[in-house]
DNA sequence: TGAAAGGACCGTAACGGTTCAGAACCAATT
DNA sequence: AATTGGTTCTGAACCGTTACGGTCCTTTCA
């Protein structure tokens, strides 16, 4: 009724040359290219598109037409929130966030529920490209993003080849951490890792789910400590492996007790991340284990919190992860072939290790 | 030459259905509306999809048809990685994620960097709608959001009646914090408060600048403090109130430093954020200060780390404040007019208040 | 004075889809 | 035999912009 009457259809460039009685592409170019008409004209234009409520180019129309969404994806296959609760993917993100400012892009976080597997978000994100970040590597997500005609960078995964990678060398960074605790005199551990795969297996793991993880980045550091023990005479395939769900410090509390439960006799609980790690300190106080005096606690990451417990851990560069998987992203470089970047991490030796049976003091003193 | 020969352009809804001989019509029923044509056709249809490596439809076209992006934009105006530096942002960005998350919707950080007024990444945005974040109130991003004719969610920001809002009541919080020193027997204090406007003025804060701020938050809470503190017979004027740019601890050490030089007789450090006031804290360790006998420190927030620190404070549901812009954001009812939502917040008596000259202990152990 | 150069503006053709009102066809009902 | 209804598919309009390759007019310079 008369309430459709003033609806008035918002401005467009078309109407706005038509009112103004010149072409759209000039219209256009008063935006985009003010050398290309008269400074008068140019003030008119943005007079009169300012009388007409008209708001400026609209962006989506000018990304169909230039092909440039001036964004970047972010898939993370996590409750999208969980990005915010892992200091280690604060940091990436972080870290990418700093490489798409300077680039003046925009970081677009792909909501993708890992429960229900829809994968439109992932059709309907308009970007220019995408970075993936630790999603099993069977992901029908990351599926997705492949089959997307635009530039990927794939994060903590697998090199698959087709697209660029920048990730750490897990499997090495694990294995000098398990020399450190060899060398220590360590030979009857436990582990508590993150999550191997997609389903929920808050439980032991058997030697085939470890190698057949869907979690490049777990699979590695798995892979890391099995060499170095075997090689040590460790019979690997009789070391309790705990495996949680969810990621973070009751997860390493629940996980450390359930490896002192099944062998009480452990001297170091290696987890495969820091927040593991700290919740695994936890336990090992609740149980009346003096650390490193009594057990042996590390991690993995490097993370702030980690670091002001003196946790034994590898540390990774995190923030650069981001701004490198963001500059590979975004370099507009003829690229020759998929490029494949490896950060270095350093083994940061705390006070959460030491020899089995109060041997620590000998580390803390000693040469 | 020879390298331009296979070249050939990507395939389209249009080239896909020429290849099969159907209606375009058709393939995007196909994807979009399964129940519109027959299996075998659609099947057809996909099938050749995959044989030509069409990707699917294009999300820019399809946004620009349907008028929606599948995104709302998020405004900070800080250097992006800010967000990721401090934790009450973390929460409410993860609040805003868990929003969007449950409607499927993308989050698109605006890269909106304040040094180069370099308003053209709002421009740019592909989006539904914006938040927008403790942003100066005469921020230019801010005035560019505003006239983008989309749905505007401000947090922690003046109203301004046209668009949505969200917020605390800064001025009474801090206020009824001011109330706690007070009847503890404060009077001589000092404050320590965040960035009060765009420009960098690292130093103590005139009344008039106070009263100008920029940053609605801030000026609250101040507001709140000469309010409390007036009524109590200070003379606010006199009152030592320490401006910093940067919002991390070590400005809220040497933001302390500052007040302390100028008056060592204050009883009581008010910061306006808890990162300031485990700064303070450094600080009055770093002089021997003993807290709270020798002076107390308050913060405002609530967050983690301040909590661990036992810090008096004013606590805010951060999360819950992003989580209610999403909700409000993406709320597509009738809305009658632009809503306004205050949230709750709680004050928390830590361990770092307590009476001037040793008085804490009093309430400690009393009643 | 004529040719060349340059500035200012324009027309057309995409960009890659979605949508809606039908058309064509077939089976079932009246 | 005509009507109805349902399914399947089509044609054309439209979304709002920018890229491209002009045209036209004014200056400049030999």
């Amino acid at each position: 009724m008369a309430r459709s009457m003033h609806v008035r259809r918002p401005a467009t460039l078309a109407s706005l040359a038509a009112e103004l009685g010149v072409s759209r592409t000039t219209v256009s170019n008063a935006y985009n290219r003010p050398d290309q008409l008269s400074p008068e004209l140019r003030r008119r234009v943005l007079d009169t598109a300012r009388r007409l409520g008209y708001p400026g180019p609209d962006p989506v129309a000018r990304s169909l037409r230039t092909r440039k969404a001036g964004a970047v994806g972010l898939l993370l296959t996590e409750n999208l929130s969980y990005a915010f609760r892992d200091p280690a993917a604060i940091g990436f993100l972080e870290g990418l966030a700093l490489a798409c400012e300077d680039a003046g892009t925009g970081l677009l976080l792909v909501p993708a529920n890992p429960e229900r597997e829809d994968v439109a978000a992932v059709h309907r994100a308009g970007v220019d490209g995408f970075v993936v970040y630790s999603v099993p590597d069977d992901d029908p997500h990351l599926a997705a993003v492949l089959e997307r005609p635009v530039p990927t960078v794939v994060c903590d995964q697998p090199d698959i080849g087709t697209v660029d990678r920048v990730g750490i060398d897990d499997r090495g960074a694990m294995y000098e951490l398990a020399r450190h605790l060899i060398e220590l005199g360590h030979r009857r551990i436990g582990v508590v890792c993150m999550r191997l795969a997609r389903d929920r297996n808050d439980g032991f793991v058997t030697p085939d789910r470890q190698h057949a993880a869907h979690f490049h980045v777990q699979r590695n550091r798995l892979t890391g400590l099995a060499e170095a023990f075997s090689e040590a005479g460790v019979d690997w395939s009789q070391v309790p492996v705990v495996e949680r769900f969810d990621h973070n410090m009751a997860s390493g509390a629940s996980g450390a007790a359930q490896v002192l439960d099944r062998d009480p006799q452990v001297t170091a609980l290696i987890c495969t991340s820091d927040v593991l790690a700290l919740g695994a300190l936890t336990e090992a106080a609740r149980r009346g284990l003096r650390v490193p005096h009594d057990i042996t606690v590390t991690g993995f990451d490097g993370i702030r919190a980690g670091e002001e417990a003196g946790l034994t851990t590898v540390r990774q560069p995190v923030l650069e992860k981001g701004r490198a998987a963001g500059k590979l992203l975004l370099d507009t470089n003829e690229r020759s072939r998929p490029r494949s970047v490896n950060l270095a991490t350093e083994l940061i030796i705390g006070k959460t290790s030491g020899g089995p049976r109060g041997g620590a003091e000998e580390r803390w003193f000693g040469p």
